[in-house]
DNA sequence: AATACTATGTCAGAATTCTTACATGAGCAA
DNA sequence: TTGCTCATGTAAGAATTCTGACATAGTATT
């Protein structure tokens, strides 16, 4: 293996690449995508979000949400009021039955997660947060 | 901001896509796509190497890599023999055209990686560099 | 030799995401 | 008030990438 591909921006992407690859693994038998994960996970920290934060907080474009949203909300998972109380952003929110698949898909995910950092000390996973945090902060505006 | 997403696994798509994005904008002159730039850039460290094992090392299905090809291809910036000398594969090289372009792409996206890693000390990089590599081989099958 | 298995290339189509563009509502300043 | 700026939602279309499927060439196995 050439040293070049042993610079980190490759190994972050590789480590992405893998996570979102077991992701979508453990992700399948809930006919969940990552993507679609990511929305409903943010979802239940903040809930009444617009979708273009929604957006945000994923990496997506706000048009994208507003796509998927679509088909979240065709199967119930997630509920928008039909006009906005004020401006123009629509509070969205998880239903019942989206907190439901979205702690049986969490459990499945945690576990991927936990594989992952199955090799590391809690020393040296303190380390990892921090230079990928550094790593954001320094590729910030 | 909720400390779930404070999670490893977020911070590593976080990361990512901020790197992508940074890349994005650099590349943007040389009307390169991150995509694009990876496939040339491995050509440079692995001349001969088929699609499918390209399309490995950039994380894409052999499909799309074929796709991109042909793209590059017509900007003469990749050769492939018509007809494969042994087996199926075709051994794909960059052009002279796509080593220029290539070498003049890497020094801005060498700056973007220089400046992700601005925040960081040597010890910290290279606990960073170790962090992702464990992540790698704990997802690996 | 005959068969199975794996890897590669390719085609067709679907799905996802992005780009571009426009309309609307809120806040702010002249 | 009027105009400017910004954020949000939405629409239409393009671009990218993926999934499923098939043919071919080499290799291994029986």
């Amino acid at each position: 293996m050439s040293n070049q591909e042993q610079q980190v921006g490759y190994v972050v992407k590789q480590a992405q690449s893998l996570l979102r690859l077991r992701m979508e693994e453990a992700l399948h038998p809930y006919a969940l995508t990552v993507s679609q994960y990511s929305c409903l996970h943010h979802l239940l920290r903040e809930p009444g979000i617009s979708a273009a934060g929604l957006a945000r907080a994923t990496f997506m474009t706000r048009q994208s949400m507003n796509s998927m949203l679509q088909q979240l909300l065709e199967r119930e998972l997630v509920e928008r009021p039909a006009r906005p109380a004020s401006g123009r952003a629509l509070p969205t929110a998880l239903t019942a039955a989206g907190v439901d698949l979205l702690a049986a898909a969490q459990a499945e995910v945690d576990g991927v997660e936990r594989r992952m950092l199955s090799g590391l000390s809690p020393s040296e996973l303190i380390s990892l947060t921090h230079g990928l945090n550094a790593c954001v902060k320094a590729l910030g505006d």
